[in-house]
Order: C-alpha cells, then sequence, then structure tokens
DNA sequence: TCTCACACCTTTGAAGTGG
DNA sequence: CCACTTCAAAGGTGTGAGA
C-alpha cells in the first residue's frame, strides 16, 4: 500500500538495528550463481479472483548432492563493502555485474544440475531427520501428468471459527504438526451451484475431479464427519494444482449472512500428510490475502526436516501485494530486464544467529498455461499450453551464506532483482515467460559445506505474490495501481507531481519466535516512525493507498487530495465514543476512557523544529494510548464473541452436551494462535482471531446484548504485542467501524470501504465502482504540520490541504 | 505480442560549502 | 573532519507508435 522513499527505507531496519558492520538492507538481487540444491516443490497459489483466505502447503522433496559433485564458486564480499552508506548504488551495479572482479571470501559448495539428467534417482528426506529414501526425481511436465502422488492422503483442516472443541479433540488425537489445531475433514466436492459430489480423496481416480477448479468441498452431513456443526458449515473451494503435490483450499463461509465483514478471512491452516511416499511435508498458515489493517502477509513456516523449528516470516508490503493481487498481478519482463514492483522483501525471524543460510529467491509455475487477457469482461482466460520451464527460474544471491543474525537484523529484499524475457539473462535478472503465472518462493536454507547432514530449510510461498509475466500491461487497473504506487511513475498520475502520503504503513507485527535471533530490544520505536530520527529529505513520502487510490482512479475522477474534512473527523470520533460506550453499556464492564482520537498526522516533516517534534511525540502518544484502549476493548470484545458463538452453536446443535467450559473454548481459539515452545508461548496477534459474524449482525443483535448480559467473567486482558507495537492509528478497525456502524447510520458507505477488499463486496468491485454511494474518499487525520503551530488536537481546521 | 524511444520522475553519489 | 546542501548523471517507469 506504500512505497517509501530512500530515507524511509530504513523505517524498516528500525526493526531490528542493524548490528555494527552491516548494512541497511539484506540486498539479496545481486548477480546469480545456480543452484546449489534442487527442491521440488508444489505450490498452491490464489487465484488472482479469489475472494478468501488461502492456504499454503508445500511438499518438498529435497534432493541431495552426492560426493563427487562439483563444487560451484561463489564470492563473497566483505560485510564493510557491502555495508558502505555511500556506495550503495555503485554497489549494486557491482553486484550485478562486476561480481566475478570482485575479491573476497569464497566459499564452495555442492552444484548438481537436475537438467542434465532429467530423471534421476536420488535420496530424500524423510519426516525422520536422520533417515533417507530413495524417490524418483521426474520433469515438471512428467509430473503434472503422472499427478498421483497426492493419493492415500488425508487432509487435515483446521478453521477457527468459534467454538470447535471437536475440531481440538481430533487435533490431540492425530499427529498434526501444530499440536491443537487441525481436525480430520473428509471432504465432498461440489460445484458452485451447490450440487454435491462425494469425491474421495484418497483414490487416485479422482484427479480429474481436482481439475476443475471451481468445485466446492462442503463438510458432509453424514455422521462419518468429525464435525457437524451447523455453524461450521463452511465451505471450502478445492483446486488441485497441475504439480500434483498441493492442494488449494480456499474456505469460502457461506453460513454468515448477515456478517458485516462479509468474507472476512477465518484462520485456516491445511496440510497435507503423506501415508504412503513420506514426503517431508510442510504448511503455512496465512492470514488472507485480503488488504486489511491488520497483519496480512505473515506466513509460519516449518522446517521442512524438524517440524518443531519454526520460522516466521512477514511479506514486506503485503498489503500492497494485496492490493495488486485482487486484481491479477502482471509484471513487465523486457529484454533488459525489469524490476519487480512491488520489490519483494520480506522479514524472516526464528534463524539460528549462529548459522549460516542461502537465500535464494526462485520463480515456481503454478501451471504451464498460457494465458490471455479479455479486455472486454477484464479477465483472463487461458489460452493454450505453455512453457513449462524444468527448472524454476532462480535467484540467489551471490554474497554467498549469511548468518542468521544478518538475516533476522535486516529486511530481506529482493528489490534489484529483475525479470527478463531473454533466456540467456545476465546476472541478476531471472528469466521467465511471458503470458504466464508465476509464484515466487523464498527458500531458506542452512549452509553447510557437507552435503550428508540435514539443513534447515524452509520454503516460504506468500500467495499474493504471483503473478502473470507480461511485456506490456494489460489490465488497466492494474496500469492505474502502478503508476498510483510506484514513485517512479509519478510522472504519470494526475497531478505530476509527488503527493504527501496520507496513510501510515501497516502495522507490522514483531516476528517473534522461540528461536528467535532477536532481542526485540526497543519495541516502542519498531515498526514505526522513529520519532527521534526524522527523514532527513523534505517528507515521508508514503505512497498512495493502493486501494483508494485505484478507487479514485477508477472513477476518472479528480479527488481532491485526501483531505479529512471536518466531518469525517467528527464521525471518527463519534464513532469511536459510540463504540467504547456501547461496549460499556453492552458488557457492563468499566473500560478505560478512551483517549481522544488523535487528530492529525504526520506527513511532513519540512522546516521540522524542536518545538513541533513535542508536538509530534505527544501526538504519537495519544495515538498509543488510543490504541492500547482499542486492543484491549478489541480483546474484551473477541473474548465476548467466543462466548456467543459457542451458546448459539449449542442451540443449534441441540446437544446434550451443550455445556460449554470457557476456559476449553478459549483453549481451542488461543490454540491455533499460541505457538508452544520451549520458551514459552508465542502468540500470534489478535487480529488472527476468528471475528463471529453474530456479533455484528444486525439479525442477531438481540441475540447477541441477550448472551452478553449473561457472559462469564472473562480473564484479565491479555496484550501479547500490540501494547508495543503502536502503530499511528488514523482509522478504526474494521470490527470497530462495523460496531459503531450499526449505531450510527449512514456512517457505513463513507468508512468501510477504506478496509475492505474489493473482492470482498462486489458491489466495490472496479467494475461495480461507479456506483455513485460514495461519493468521496476519506483520508486520514493529520499529524500537526510542521509548519501549523496548533496543538496536535486542536482544531481540524489547522488542517493544510495537500496540493493535487 | 513485442520492442523501442521518449518524457518524467526518483535515486544516487560526488562535489561544494561552512563550522 | 564532519554535516549538510547542491547538482548532475544514472536509472526506473509507463506511454504510445510501430513492427
Amino acid at each position: 500500500m506504500l512505497s517509501l522513499r530512500a530515507q524511509a527505507f530504513s523505517v524498516e531496519n528500525l526493526i531490528r538495528p542493524s548490528p555494527p558492520n552491516s548494512c541497511s538492507a539484506l540486498d539479496l538481487t545481486s548477480s546469480s550463481v545456480d543452484h546449489q540444491e534442487h527442491t521440488i516443490s508444489a505450490t498452491a497459489t490464489t487465484e488472482p479472483s479469489s475472494t478468501s483466505s488461502t492456504i499454503t502447503a508445500v511438499s518438498n522433496v529435497k534432493t541431495r548432492s552426492e560426493p563427487g559433485v562439483p563444487l560451484a564458486t561463489v564470492h563473497r564480499s566483505s560485510q564493510q563493502e557491502r555495508g558502505h552508506p555511500k556506495k550503495r548504488r555503485r554497489a549494486s551495479i557491482d553486484s550485478a555485474e562486476g561480481q566475478v572482479e570482485r575479491e573476497g571470501e569464497e566459499v564452495k559448495f555442492p552444484r548438481k544440475s537436475l537438467s542434465e539428467h532429467g530423471r534421476q534417482s536420488v535420496s530424500m528426506v524423510e519426516n525422520k531427520p536422520d533417515c533417507s529414501s530413495e524417490y524418483e526425481v521426474v520433469p515438471e511436465t512428467t509430473r503434472a501428468k503422472n499427478a498421483n502422488t497426492s493419493s492415500s492422503r488425508d487432509i487435515h483442516l483446521a478453521m477457527k471459527s468459534g467454538n470447535d472443541s471437536d475440531s481440538e479433540e481430533n487435533a490431540r488425537s492425530s499427529d498434526s504438526p501444530i499440536p491443537g489445531s487441525k481436525i480430520l475433514v473428509n471432504l465432498t466436492v461440489a460445484p458452485r451451484d451447490g450440487e454435491t459430489t462425494p469425491i474421495d480423496l484418497n483414490n487416485n481416480n479422482n484427479n480429474n475431479n481436482y481439475n476443475n477448479s471451481n468445485k466446492l468441498a462442503k463438510y458432509p452431513d453424514d455422521d462419518s464427519a468429525p464435525m457437524r456443526d451447523e455453524n461450521f458449515n463452511s465451505f471450502l473451494k478445492v483446486k488441485r494444482i497441475d504439480h500434483g503435490d498441493l492442494l488449494f483450499l480456499e474456505p469460502h463461509l457461506d453460513h454468515n449472512e448477515g456478517l458485516a465483514f462479509g468474507n472476512q478471512p477465518q484462520f485456516c491452516v491445511a496440510y497435507r500428510q503423506p501415508q504412503k511416499t513420506s514426503l517431508v511435508t510442510q504448511f503455512c498458515f496465512c492470514h488472507g490475502d485480503v488488504p486489511c489493517r491488520g497483519h496480512p502477509g505473515i506466513l509460519s513456516v516449518r522446517d521442512c526436516h524438524d517440524h518443531s523449528r519454526e520460522l516466521l516470516a512477514e511479506l514486506v508490503h503485503a498489503d500492497l501485494w494485496s492490493s495488486f493481487h485482487s486484481l491479477g498481478t502482471e509484471m513487465i519482463i523486457t529484454k533488459s530486464g525489469r524490476r519487480m514492483f512491488p520489490a519483494f522483501k520480506v522479514r524472516l525471524s526464528g534463524l539460528d544467529p549462529n548459522k549460516l543460510y542461502t537465500v535464494k529467491l526462485d520463480f515456481l509455475q503454478p501451471d504451464s498455461r498460457k494465458y490471455r487477457y479479455i479486455y472486454h469482461s477484464s479477465q483472463w482466460v487461458v489460452s493454450g499450453s505453455g512453457d513449462t520451464l524444468q527448472e524454476p527460474p532462480s535467484y540467489v544471491t551471490q554474497e554467498g551464506p549469511i548468518s542468521g543474525k544478518d538475516i533476522c537484523y535486516q529486511v530481506v529484499s529482493f528489490e534489484r532483482l529483475k525479470l527478463t524475457n531473454v533466456e540467456s539473462c545476465r546476472p541478476g535478472q531471472v528469466s521467465l515467460v511471458s503470458m504466464q503465472k508465476f509464484q515466487p518462493r523464498v527458500v531458506v536454507e542452512e549452509h553447510a559445506l557437507s552435503s550428508n547432514v540435514l539443513r534447515e530449510r524452509f520454503e516460504i510461498i506468500f500467495p499474493q505474490t504471483s503473478f502473470i509475466a507480461v511485456t506490456a500491461y494489460q489490465n488497466q487497473q492494474i496500469t492505474t495501481l502502478k503508476i498510483a504506487s510506484n514513485p517512479f511513475a509519478k510522472g504519470f498520475r494526475d497531478s505530476g507531481k509527488s503527493r504527501q502520503m496520507l496513510y501510515p504503513p501497516s502495522p507490522s507485527f514483531p516476528l517473534s519466535s522461540p528461536w528467535s535471533c532477536l532481542p526485540m530490544p526497543n519495541v516502542h520505536n519498531i515498526f514505526g516512525f522513529d520519532q527521534k530520527r526524522p527523514p532527513s529529505k523534505d517528507s515521508v513520502d508514503l505512497d498512495i493507498c493502493g486501494l483508494e487510490n485505484l478507487y479514485k482512479l477508477k472513477k476518472l475522477q479528480r479527488v481532491d487530495n485526501s483531505l479529512m474534512k471536518l466531518e469525517d473527523e467528527r464521525a471518527l470520533r463519534g464513532k469511536a465514543n459510540s463504540y467504547l460506550t456501547n461496549l460499556n453499556n453492552v458488557h457492563g464492564r468499566n473500560l478505560p476512557t478512551a483517549p481522544d482520537i488523535p487528530t492529525l498526522y504526520p506527513v511532513s516533516y519540512k522546516q521540522q523544529k524542536s518545538e513541533q517534534l513535542t508536538q509530534q511525540a505527544q501526538f504519537y502518544q495519544r495515538q498509543q494510548l488510543y490504541v492500547s484502549y482499542h486492543n484491549q476493548a478489541q480483546q474484551i470484545l473477541q473474548q465476548q464473541q467466543q462466548y456467543v458463538d459457542k451458546t448459539l452453536m449449542t442451540s443449534v446443535v441441540n446437544s446434550s452436551n451443550a455445556q460449554f467450559n470457557e476456559g476449553s473454548n478459549t483453549a481451542v481459539c488461543n490454540s491455533a494462535f499460541e505457538r508452544p515452545s520451549p520458551f514459552g508461548t508465542f502468540r500470534v496477534p489478535p487480529l488472527f482471531y476468528p471475528i463471529s459474524s453474530h456479533l455484528y449482525s444486525q439479525d442477531t443483535s438481540n441475540v447477541k446484548e441477550t448472551h452478553l448480559s449473561r457472559a462469564p467473567d472473562l480473564p484479565p486482558l491479555l496484550l501479547p504485542f500490540q501494547a508495543h507495537t503502536y502503530q499511528p492509528v488514523t482509522r478504526l478497525s474494521p470490527q470497530l467501524e462495523s460496531i459503531c456502524d450499526d449505531r450510527i447510520p449512514g456512517l457505513q458507505q463513507e468508512t468501510s470501504r477504506h478496509f475492505d477488499s474489493p473482492r470482498q463486496s462486489p458491489d466495490r468491485s472496479p467494475r461495480a465502482d461507479s456506483s455513485p454511494k460514495v461519493a468521496k474518499p476519506i483520508s486520514l487525520p493529520r499529524a500537526p504540520s510542521v509548519t501549523s503551530s496548533g496543538s496536535p488536537n486542536s482544531s481540524p481546521t489547522q488542517l493544510s490541504h495537500s496540493p493535487l
């Protein structure tokens, strides 16, 4: 959703203050070397038009290099050279073109070319780290046709949707890699019209059923289903990927009529448990690719060999990626190479700081089809079979192994990587095929000189980063969003000038895991603008929110520069107060008094004076107070939701076992969000929590209040992260807005679209957006302008209009 | 479908300046 | 020597004409 100027880029690195002699960012977009190791992977990706959250599962077959394999040599530059502050740009050129001339530490590692053999037998790592078995590696095309390796597998599925104590039991009785978070589900596949066609996932002959991408899998109604909660009557769209080892499960909540959040993604986890092939199975969970203001693009990745090892990965600018993904991301490829936009950057946490790792970005092909864009219907269609690359085009950092400490302290950036359509691409480039789909994948592997030892290996796939390679943009909306969000394309914007951004960066959450090598030192300054270090240039140019900008440009209107009007601010304040009042009244709890909502948001640091810095500090303080209060309120609300959900579920199923145990229910919910570790429990932020439909449904408002009035005492407030990870909050969350909109008619239209994905509501889809019901965008409140002299909370008349 | 020249813009680092 | 400013070159971007 935003791009940062060079100075602002350092903000990202405030997350992990760089250790001495380290560069500000871990730029891995340098010249490439061949693979050290080949990995066969199957990848689940979302469809560009998908509207729900995404499950990614990755199966890996790791090939081992055998003794005697020739060694490839790479040169590793010294840290000092990499981190020279005034050589950044030149270093980039050097890294791309003059790498061979650079003298540095020489690291050797095994290299083995799969393409040389085409079909060969290699050893395969099994679940047990100390054993291996023979496995046949076949080319991608062959594997696609012989996609029967998924047979004889159960699909374990966990959905956090409220009350699933059954699922907890099931989970405990099985060997899920996430204890207490999965259930065994027999899937029934049905087309979208609701007709149900049973599918035996254990039957090889059912592959054809999977090949229908628009199939739905439904929880069966028979008694064999371990879960028969009607509240859990969720539909799953099951899509099979050609590679065969991957299953794409897209939850579609079909029971939530009246749900204020529409298709608010629910927390889901799926993984495949191989039974015959002993494939190492890895799974990820994903918050969903909905561009919310929460924490999209955060994955928990298990070590392929040791499932107790966990890596947390966050996609930088995930919300921007999601914005593109919702439209069908296109990436330009040219002869000379074109950068990816958004740039591929990730934050990693959980690596052993004392080990060396190799980081690679490769581009998987979800399918080998060629696509064509239909302008009239604004959609991509299959136009035939395309080229299947024998190996996924990959990009390996030339800098050789990097310590886990360095990786975790910095943003792993591939921003200088270039995509080309020339087969014999130069170093620093990746050769792709036009009009075909690709899915970037980050592979982090422990570096070891000996190939006989098992190494940590993480494969990270953010589904929202998939794209179609093109030589010219096909979708005008993509062009619009690129122009709106890419600073280099500012010349094509309406104003022709840089517009100061009114949107803060989407909040990130501190990556943390039991093995985090990060001390997480100054949590007050991470993930936000360091007040002591305002950008040296004239402004922090946080680029235009993709969604809003797209909305504007779609309407082909030249909208006033998103300045917050007095009414908007008052409405925002009113909504917050209404929400808080309601919360107090309904729950009968004495909540802390909500602080004032910050009026202003800093957009310019030009001619900044010390007294204005003080004002800003006060401003941030107030924001933090508000966020703290808001988070506490949300916690209470969520706990109340659990109670309501449980009660409603009980009445529906009319079960004799309708006695609820609040503690166990909380445990069910928390189990999916608390990561056990030898050092305690790691809590995933509350934005991962499932959102109940009932509490926000007007239809069940009476029920809600009834149950809320009988809600049991709640445990003390839990403030896992949010108390320390304040971002300048300038808007209410969707939950908060939804609540308030019920009480304040007329506000929803104005505000909801800022949080909702265009895919969440057909009314907000690009083609449906010509509706005049959304009259004007609401911008964020602004911080005290450096040129203004008023207090941060003073009258909005101090707001200055940014020039168009 | 692809290439290329182009205008417009950002980024970058060297040079200049002053304390 | 350091911090800061200025400036010009390099490079990134989508456009639109043409192949």
